[in-house]
DNA sequence: GCAAGGTC
């Protein structure tokens, strides 16, 4: 029998595909990467009986990259990645081995059906499927078709099944536009970003980001924020004057109207229609109207509408709100939450949605009265073909799903419901009045039947006080009249939802990434977010796009996108060559940047204004090892030394803290050495401030610190103070931290393992001789008196920290604690169980200190 | 260390 492979863009894809085409009869198993499953059944395929396995990736497979020595900063023109820089594809998640994955499944296969996605990415992901798995299927006979696009526009049984008995051929052109805007986005983004990043931070000691990045979606993101900033800033309130009127009738009022001419801005003239309003004494009725009026319940709800109903309404940023739908998604609680679409499918189950909700407290009434009268029919919505909008699949209580989660579970189940209910009903009164020659109004809203407001109590009519019954004709006496002097306000910042909208108009990113994009200019200290989740740049966000604005406002403008998407869209129509178009857009941007990095002046004016020049940044910490000047220790964002007289800037660790190392000096290069810690309970070790920058032995990487150093004979080096092999991770050594005392310990220079030892000893050092069972240095440990574990009230003892009874209650494994990550490794369960109490290393792992130390050699 | 796009 022959068998036919079939990929869906995500697990759970494939597995309702699956499940739809084998009429649920279909076994499933993982696949080796352990995120992917694979539904296996036996079916008919081209008129042949035949085992079908569908599977899936996750997203893409592949990502662009550029040729390893691309990637050095250093060492390359930014103006190179515009064409020189050779690209390459990559994998694009390792850990999830896909194309290997892939192959595994597809050997001996006859057949594929790419079940991808139908829109340009997922085209793309069939060629990225394609390309794993077409050297390991059967070559097929002549001229038979072997590989299949299946084109589905949503996940229902008959759009399903139409897909598979109506199968075609992946699209290459649509799958080339993708290329060629991953491409671009690539070499442009990063050439700005490299340009903008060097070269502001060599100047400027407190921008305070390590990166001022650029592209071609958050740059326009951030435009957005500082476009509002301008106008609040730019703002001049203006005066204007209203004639405020208050009438009654008997017991009827006093009521206020609103003046037909709303406001006028010259004062003289809001005093003349004063005038002439006072010319009389009464306020005449002219008309009185009744008017039912509706609010109309809401479409299904997608993504981006989600989005921006959590950030406003449950004060919820929108990385953080994905991040709980996706959770209350994989727990099975709600539908998939990536989605454009805001219409139903057609057979979609409705009412069985609807009744997993009856036993809900907290809308049960509303619930079982829908049910009993009937739902009522979804308004039309945009079906985009990826996915069903968002609803609840399951009846669920606060305690299971945490506070956050079920907030947003509540508001989609409320939304879903609102959906399926009756629009709100209410009567919009109107009485129009005239005084003098002036005409004034006065509404009110009466709520008729709140329909869905009753499940979106925030939507809701407000009750307020009936207007009093009238008659045209009849009179009410003016209470009031007068002008009043008022100013126009300046708008507020932008709220997160704001943005979100603006981003969606203008095709900034897509309902996936726009999360992304909002973060990362978060992130990158362009703007913050304030109460009410208002996004305030700062003076680094605004200084950006002033400056774009000044050299290329294309490069900020929303435009710069769709411009790019417009001339991609001629490569998937077929209608330009792929090579034609990326060409010409690369030289167009080429152009940009070359006109860019010219002009910077123009950019490093307004940045002159709000920063210091890196020169006069920082105080004074450790010396040069060229000049033996003081360096700067600068704590802003990226943390760095700058030697002013040398006009260097050198690296240090980020997410902690630096201080001066005993004023002792790196061997090699003479630079006083300084101290790193991550934290009061986290780990640290002194670093050569030019070693950590250059690498002074082969097997040696950037970025290491004294205790990664494989100097044979410096005492703060890791031979010097290394004791045995980590306990937890493979490749790390346990180094003694020797300012650690008298809270004596080692810590891992690789994880974040911590042993405490040796509490209140006076002296701790690690001696030439090893350990005869496990190879670890031996220890000499001068204890305190007082509090000697040693028999006879003993001081001094050399021994194994692993080994050696005598230290067995000496030692301790704990965790440090990072700044950032929490880090999970591999022997969390050993390391768990030794949190807190003080249980020993487990001393049978191989503690091959000169095999660790060999291991650095290589 | 960089973009934006998929998704886990």
């Amino acid at each position: 029998m022959r068998t036919v492979l079939m990929v869906a863009e995500k697990p759970s894809l494939a597995q309702s595909i699956a499940r739809i085409l084998s009429k649920g009869s279909c076994t499933s198993r993982k696949g080796l990467n352990g995120a992917c499953s694979v539904h296996e059944y036996t079916g008919t395929f081209q008129g042949q009986s035949v085992r079908f396995k569908m599977t899936s990736v996750c997203g893409h497979v592949m990502s662009l990259d550029f040729i390893g020595k691309y990637n050095n900063w250093d060492k390359v023109d930014p103006a190179e990645l515009f064409s020189k820089a050779p690209t390459e594809k990559k994998e694009a998640n390792p850990k999830l081995s896909m194309v290997k994955f892939l192959q595994v499944e597809a050997r001996g296969c006859d057949f594929v059906v790419l079940w991808l996605d139908c829109d340009k990415e997922g085209e793309n992901i069939c060629f990225e499927v394609l390309d794993a798995v077409q050297p390991v299927m059967n070559k097929g006979g002549v001229r038979e078709q072997t590989v299949f696009r299946a084109k589905f526009s949503s996940i229902t049984d008959t759009d399903i099944w139409n897909a598979m008995n109506r199968l075609g051929e992946p699209n290459k052109n649509e799958a080339l536009s993708v290329d060629a805007r991953q491409e671009l986005d690539l070499r442009i983004g990063c050439a700005f970003t490299r340009f903008q990043t060097k070269y502001f931070q060599g100047k400027y000691g407190n921008l305070d980001s390590s990166l001022i990045s650029f592209g071609p979606c958050q740059t326009p993101t951030l435009g957005f924020c500082v476009e509002r900033h301008d106008k609040i800033q730019s703002f001049k309130p203006e005066t204007y004057w209203i004639l405020q009127a208050k009438v009654f009738k008997g017991k009827d009022g006093p009521l206020t109207l609103d003046w037909s001419r709303v406001r006028v801005f010259d004062r003289e003239v809001g005093q003349m229609f004063v005038n002439l309003a006072k010319m009389s004494k009464e306020a005449k009725v002219e008309a009185v109207s009744q008017k039912e009026k509706t609010k109309q319940r809401p479409q299904a709800l997608n993504t981006v509408e989600m989005l921006r109903v959590a950030s406003s309404a449950l004060g919820m940023g929108p990385q953080h709100t994905m991040q709980i739908a996706e959770r209350l998604y994989t727990q099975g609680y709600i539908s998939y939450p990536r989605t454009e679409t805001t219409q139903y499918p057609e057979n979609f189950d409705l009412k069985g949605t609807l009744r997993q909700q009856a036993n809900s407290p907290m809308w049960a009434e509303e619930v079982k009265a829908l049910l009993s009268a009937g739902l009522n029919r979804p308004r039309k919505g945009n079906d985009v073909g990826d996915h069903p909008p968002i609803t609840p699949m399951r009846a669920a209580s606060e305690g299971e799903l945490g506070s956050d989660g079920w907030r947003l579970y509540e508001y989609i189940t409320r939304h879903f419901i609102a959906t399926v209910s009756q629009d709100c009903r209410y009567l919009q009164s109107t009485i129009e009045f005239s005084i003098g020659t002036e005409r004034f109004s006065c509404g009110g809203k009466t709520p008729i039947s709140p329909g869905y407001t009753a499940l979106m109590p925030w939507q809701g009519v407000p009750l307020e006080e009936a207007l009093p019954t009238c008659q045209p004709g009849d009179a009410f006496t003016v209470d009031e009249l007068r002008l009043v002097e008022r100013q126009t306000g300046p708008p507020d910042y932008l709220t997160e939802a704001e943005l979100i909208t603006l981003m969606e108009k203008h095709g900034i990113g897509t309902d996936a990434s726009i999360p992304v994009h909002i973060n990362n200019v978060c992130q990158r200290n362009y703007v913050t977010v304030e109460t009410g989740r208002r996004l305030k740049p700062t003076n680094l966000g605004v200084v950006l796009v002033h400056g774009y604005y000044k050299i290329d406002a294309e490069l900020v403008l929303p435009t710069i996108r769709s411009a790019v998407e417009k001339q991609l869209s001629l490569i998937a129509l077929g209608k330009a060559n792929f090579q034609q178009v990326l060409q010409h857009t690369l030289d167009i941007f080429k152009r940009k940047f070359h006109y860019f990095v010219d002009s910077i002046s123009s950019m490093d004016e307004l940045m002159e204004v709000s920063f210091s020049p890196i020169a006069a940044t920082g105080k004074p910490l450790s010396r040069c090892g060229k000049c033996h000047r003081f360096m700067k220790y600068i704590q802003a964002k990226p943390s760095r030394l700058h030697c002013s007289h040398c006009d260097e800037t050198y690296n240090v660790p980020q997410n902690g803290a630096i201080k001066l190392y005993k004023e002792l000096r790196c061997p090699l290069d003479d630079f006083e050495l300084v101290l790193w810690t991550s934290g009061a309970r986290g780990k640290s070790y002194p670093l050569c401030p030019y070693c950590f920058s250059n690498p002074p032995f082969r097997d040696m990487k950037k970025g290491m610190g004294c205790n990664e150093c494989t100097h044979p004979s410096c005492q703060h080096s890791l031979s010097a103070l290394g004791i045995g092999q980590c306990v937890e991770c493979e490749s790390g050594v346990l180094v003694l931290d020797p300012t650690s005392g008298p809270k004596w310990r080692m810590a891992c220079n690789r994880c974040n393992v911590l042993v405490h030892l040796f509490e209140h000893a006076h002296k701790v050092q690690v001696s030439q001789d090893s350990c005869e069972v496990c190879d670890a240095s031996l220890v000499m440990v001068d204890f305190n008196k007082a509090r000697t574990p040693l028999p006879e009230g003993d001081t001094q003892h050399t021994g194994c920290v692993f080994c050696d009874p005598l230290f067995q209650d000496a030692v301790e494994l704990k965790h440090a604690s990072m700044r950032r990550t929490a880090h999970r490794g591999g022997g969390a369960r050993r390391g768990g169980r030794g949190r807190g109490r003080g249980r020993r290393p487990n001393p049978k792992k191989p503690k091959d200190k000169m095999a660790a130390l060999a291991a650095y050699f290589v």
